[in-house]
DNA sequence: CGATAAAATGATCAGTGTTCAATAATTAAA
DNA sequence: TTTAATTATTGAACACTGATCATTTTATCG
């Protein structure tokens, strides 16, 4: 066949991102299927491969997804919570509320990796580096002025303890040690560095 | 056939283990081939069924070779930096070496996960926990004594910190956020959770 | 209506984990 | 020693996977 009527190919793209994030989600990035994903929306294998060029593509494409997701919920929360909120531990709610609530999504993010010679691709170190200033800000708006120039390095940081408390909770690492509540102990270590 | 004299059961499932953990550090988790590994050792891939009765029993006792590996480490650094070193910061240091090292068989411990139903074997459980007590025991030792109640919920939140930032220097996060010294910042975090 | 370009296909290939009847080697019994 | 029982090992077969690409279909345009 050739171009079909019913979808361009922007809402090919759409279609296979949306079917494939759902699929993720669903069964995770170890039996995640491309083929699969193709019978569900109805395209043969072949498709996906002309619109993502391989398989890397297509699950950075559903991946980025899942970022703008995560993004989306952090941003949306942190306008809820307003400035006079707390609003790093805000942001730690919705960064452990997200991975929990979408654990295969999220857990892919990290299952995944190109090969080492490949680059990331710039549409996704951006979704990622997005992130990092949103904490940036955060971290910045507490931190008072003559530490300022801490912002950077410490929000960094910070990204990856609170990382580190989420991929325990979701691996059951910390289920198996005794760790009732992981979320306090995150935030408790957050308080503890920008206090100092 | 049927007994082969020149290997017992144990050599056999030594053999497994020695050459799937050679294998696991060469490609990684995601290349990761029972077949060639039944190949290399000159077996059939049918043997290394019948030994550990499925995919994800091999894996995991691969997989725990890496911890054995790993708790190794870390108790021949401790001991060699003697009872008046910075006991703490060599065992981070000792953390990250490791897994930089043995970056591939250090992420399938991670990239790996039983399914949710499944529970951790319990000797693979042992393994872990017994990790955690190496560094209960650290904190244990830095922390006054009015704070000894703290040293297991508190070793398991660094124990996550580390690994966080651990994690983010292994899959290029830090990289791309332009963190040069994750050591240093993981060491800063654990500092500073100590003093308080 | 052609002719041209674009899009979609799916058989094909090489590889994976998994199973299990068949076979071979060893040991125990007669 | 010969036979029977037990144990170890095999590898073809199955149902998948990602990947390729010559072929076919559809749309567009002169």
């Amino acid at each position: 066949m050739g171009r079909r009527s019913d979808h361009s190919r922007a809402e090919l793209r759409e279609m296979i991102i949306t079917e494939g994030h759902r699929q993720m989600q669903e069964v995770g990035f170890a039996r995640f299927s491309a083929r699969e994903v193709a019978k569900r929306i109805g395209y043969s294998i072949g498709t996906l491969y002309n619109v993502f060029g391989n398989y890397d593509g297509m699950i950075l494409a559903i991946n980025g997804r899942t970022l703008d997701s995560w993004r989306g919920f952090l941003d949306s929360q942190l306008a809820k919570a307003g400035p006079d909120a707390d609003r790093l531990k805000c942001a730690i709610d919705a960064y452990f509320e997200f991975a929990i609530a979408h654990r295969h999504a999220w857990a892919a993010l990290y299952d995944f990796r190109l090969p080492e010679e490949v680059p990331l691709p710039e549409f996704y170190q951006d979704k990622i580096t997005g992130i990092m200033d949103l904490v940036v800000r955060e971290v910045a708006l507490v931190l008072p002025p003559d530490r300022q120039d801490e912002a950077v390095p410490l929000a960094r940081s910070l990204l990856a303890t609170v990382h580190g408390h989420c991929a325990f909770t979701l691996n059951g690492t910390f289920a198996l040690l005794g760790e009732t509540d992981p979320l306090a102990a995150a935030l408790q270590r957050v308080n503890e560095a920008l206090a100092r």
